[in-house]
DNA sequence: CAACAGAAACATGTCATACAGGTTTTTGAG
DNA sequence: CTCAAAAACCTGTATGACATGTTTCTGTTG
């Protein structure tokens, strides 16, 4: 065992973050991948020499944040990338004023102007075949709003995991939370019904342009669209 | 006190994770700013009929996210909108080889294509300073390649906050650790002085376009700038 | 009455121990 | 060799204790 730098260590950050850093050091050195497991808390408690109290909280933390899974009885294994914790900050930047809905729109819209353009450029036969569906069963389920939202926010994600880049799909799914809380909203400013074929007719655009690999058209059905939905969602009020 | 729904609770998703949601429900519900104070541990573990012990590790998994700060001897407080979280995430998905650092600077460069521009069009006299003065800091340290870093991650983290819209400062500053550990790579993999320099150049030349107020500009001298970063990370390697 | 120092109350940080389940490994009977 | 029971190991939760940091109260003093 080595001394675990305890003298050196200026102030004291606390012995949890000194944990956290510890596992994950642990992942970095070992070169861990997804579902490999974590050594167990009472080794750890032995390596650190900390209480299990303090171990078991760093490894809370980092269960939390998705980058291990824990579960009864078993090691604590290396998590799949996952966007757990990022939609939580998202969220708290809403609930906490620190950032608006319309902020939340303006970053999507960038984003996704280019995950439709990689999408038309790069998705796969099933991936087009998924992102249509999604459009499909939208217009197929125009009669229940939340079911209509799930399938457009399946739509944008498919399109995020047809761009085959895991951290646009990251992004994308993160914001997804927000739409949920925001959605209702902007759909019911489409007051008229044509308004809102109209608006499912807007995603089959993007999916047809991305089946036909063509991703200026796809960029622009896709601004097209979130111009749509910033202005109904400001015309709802939502600052 | 109410039930807080024990019996209707299905399989049990843990006591931990039903004791975060009780908090950041608390948040919301009583529509809590950054800085205000949270109930305290015990009075937690009384409202919720749960051991500190789980209380304890809901708290420290909120802490972790950075959604509340802790301290000893204070209660908690709400947090302040903080990258940290996401940081981690990202960097877990590259240690864990689920994400490319290429597939991140695919999307630095959409995001930082749309913040330049952002930039040039909002930005404050203040802010178009800070930007060319991080610029001029780095042709002046040219000599240490460690502190040129550091003033070329404030310069796109100066440019994301001119952009005025806090989701890209969070996501751009969630990137710099990532661009810590490879910008080195890129440095090396440029020669020359003359190749150093015109990369500091580069820069130079995306601070004036943000002065001049020219977003298209802008936005053409930050693609020309990422291009070629990529290029110095494929060529040095970095799948 | 005001200011201030010290005590008390309160809060979090860490530790030790205990026990209830769940999971893996070992063992032993057939 | 097979397979089921037992043992060993692991995480989930609870309890109590104490150290240390922060706020609040209080009584004394100027």
């Amino acid at each position: 065992m080595q001394e675990h730098t305890d003298p050196p260590d200026g102030p004291s950050p606390g012995l949890v973050s000194t944990a956290i850093q510890a596992i994950t050091q642990h992942i970095r050195s070992e070169g861990l991948a997804a579902g490999d497991p974590l050594p167990s808390e009472a080794a750890m408690t032995r390596q650190l020499n900390v209480s299990r109290t303090v171990v078991r909280e760093a490894f809370r933390s980092l269960s939390a944040m998705r980058l291990i899974d824990m579960s009864a009885g078993r090691r604590a294994t290396v998590a799949k990338l996952d966007t757990g914790a990022m939609s939580m900050v998202i969220e708290h930047g809403i609930t906490t004023q620190q950032i608006s809905v319309q902020q939340v729109y303006d970053v999507r819209r960038t984003i996704e102007m280019r995950t439709v353009a990689l999408a038309a450029l790069r998705r796969t036969n099933a991936e087009a075949a998924a992102i249509a569906q999604s459009a499909r069963l939208m217009r197929e389920s125009c009669k229940s709003p939340e079911t209509v939202m799930e399938h457009d926010i399946a739509f944008h994600e498919a399109i995020a995991a047809a761009s085959h880049n895991p951290v646009f799909s990251l992004i994308v799914t993160a914001f997804s939370g927000v739409t949920r809380r925001t959605w209702v909203i902007g759909w019911r400013t489409r007051s008229s019904d044509e308004d809102q074929l109209k608006m499912i007719k807007g995603h089959e655009d993007i999916a047809d342009a991305i089946l036909k690999g063509d991703p200026r058209l796809a960029a622009e059905h896709m601004a097209e669209h979130f111009d749509k939905s910033v202005k109904a969602l400001i015309d709802a009020g939502i600052a």
